[in-house]
DNA sequence: TTGGCAATAGCTGTATACACAATGCCAAAA
DNA sequence: TTTTGGCATTGTGTATACAGCTATTGCCAA
């Protein structure tokens, strides 16, 4: 009908645009991870029209990203205000903790997938990068190890459901997780060489039932030092002493 | 910059806005719900626009509600097609029953709260307008019914992250629940009258665990019955024969 | 009569325009 | 100097315009 056609679009920088899965699947990633690995402080106000220039998207897909991880609980929208992210509560992350807790029991109990030499040796891979991190401090080689060893779990997870909410809730105590690694680095890296240790061990009698107990008794682990956070026998911020812990949901 | 002020809007029938909580939350609730119950079966295509105009909004909030039912598995959205709802896979949903069982025995075991008279009077209202479904088939009665249990039981759940997960679930399975009530009504309503007298007994005895196992109990009932389904020894569709159930994601 | 192709209608995905809400600043009055 | 009220700025919420994708349908040729 009309004849405008060289307005201005389509010709903007593509950074991310299209490289992952289905659409801005990227950006949401993106957007979480700066999230958990605490570039995104809690309190901090993300504002669409910013985040859509940087993306080279309009504010539509953002306001996606955003809602999605409204729901992850990760950032929480105020009208006339901004997108702010969620400050992080330790005693609910508790509660996470304890019922993670409880899930790790149950991937081996529900229709386990059996764990092959193929879940090992990637774990031995992760272990020798993991070995080359007691000195340099590099959080973010730190944050992709996890990442991938949460992967090679969840792969072994026969029930679809439990699955999906293994990987939810890896996310939503992401923060607090990287919070203790930087606090107490060193100690950090050599809580996590020592899991994939005991992985390996489990995984090379091919026992997915013993991997499964591993993983339980590390998240008891960071269960046991988010108690000692809450109880203040542990410094709660290394940086700039904002106390980020008093959760702001209303 | 141009002055064009008395377009179309501000005179539209404002029918379900405002009236819940934040947003269009209603409309989410009420979308799910006709899926749930079927109104909206498996493989139909819900059009945005459409909507929109029932709702009297724009598409942009119908479009948020699309997403948010997509991250709850119970549509598809494809593009230049429409938004599909989902096929439901029994052999995915006894996946979840069979967490949901693992989920009910852990009701007790993480910081339950107790149970009061409160909430035993509640069930026992319910029981009396579940006695009156025997002759009826009211199925949006039976729903309601069911959701308000769902409500209570969920009120005694301490542990956040549990209690949330165990809401998700409730509406990813209610589909399939409601597929069961429609095809074998009495023994349905048999059931749900049972279920809510366990409740009432386990509730006078203020015992929150053996609430749980009541529930755990009944869920099994369920997914005994999701496998007579699936090894086709129960009848699978009541109306049009058309078989749902045949997962068409991908 | 049938198979393939092209035009088209209708839908979602994205961008943008506009309305409303909140907050901070500044000025005026006590 | 302090307090308060109004206004300007800036953000999200919503509506709409436009671009791209898909399925369908009709036409033409074999």
């Amino acid at each position: 009908m009309s004849g405008q056609t060289e307005l201005t679009h389509t010709k903007r920088q593509r950074s991310v645009r299209k490289q992952g899965g289905s659409l801005s699947k990227s950006i949401y990633e993106e957007i979480r991870e700066r999230i958990c690995l605490l570039r995104y402080p809690p309190g901090d106000v993300l504002r669409e029209a910013e985040l859509a220039e940087e993306f080279g998207v309009s504010r539509t897909p953002i306001r996606q990203v955003f809602q999605k991880l409204e729901i992850d609980g990760l950032v929480e929208t105020r009208n006339g205000v901004g997108t702010i992210v969620t400050g992080f509560d330790f005693v609910q992350m508790k509660d996470v903790y304890e019922l993670r807790l409880k899930l790790a029991e149950l991937i081996a109990q529900l229709s386990p997938k059996p764990c092959s030499d193929f879940h090992r040796s990637g774990m031995e891979q992760l272990l020798n990068r993991a070995a080359q991190l007691k000195g340099s401090r590099d959080t973010g080689e730190f944050w992709r190890i996890n990442h991938e060893r949460q992967k090679i779990i969840a792969s072994l997870i026969g029930n679809t459901a439990l699955r999906d909410m293994y990987d939810q809730f890896y996310y939503q105590t992401g923060r607090v997780w990287f919070q203790m690694v930087d606090v107490m680095w060193d100690d950090q890296v050599e809580a996590l060489c020592a899991e994939l240790r005991d992985l390996i061990r489990a995984m090379e009698l091919g026992d997915t039932q013993a991997v499964a107990y591993v993983e339980r008794n590390h998240l008891s682990f960071y269960m046991g030092l988010i108690g000692r956070f809450i109880s203040g026998e542990l410094p709660k911020a290394d940086s700039s002493g904002s106390n980020w812990f008093v959760d702001a949901r209303e």
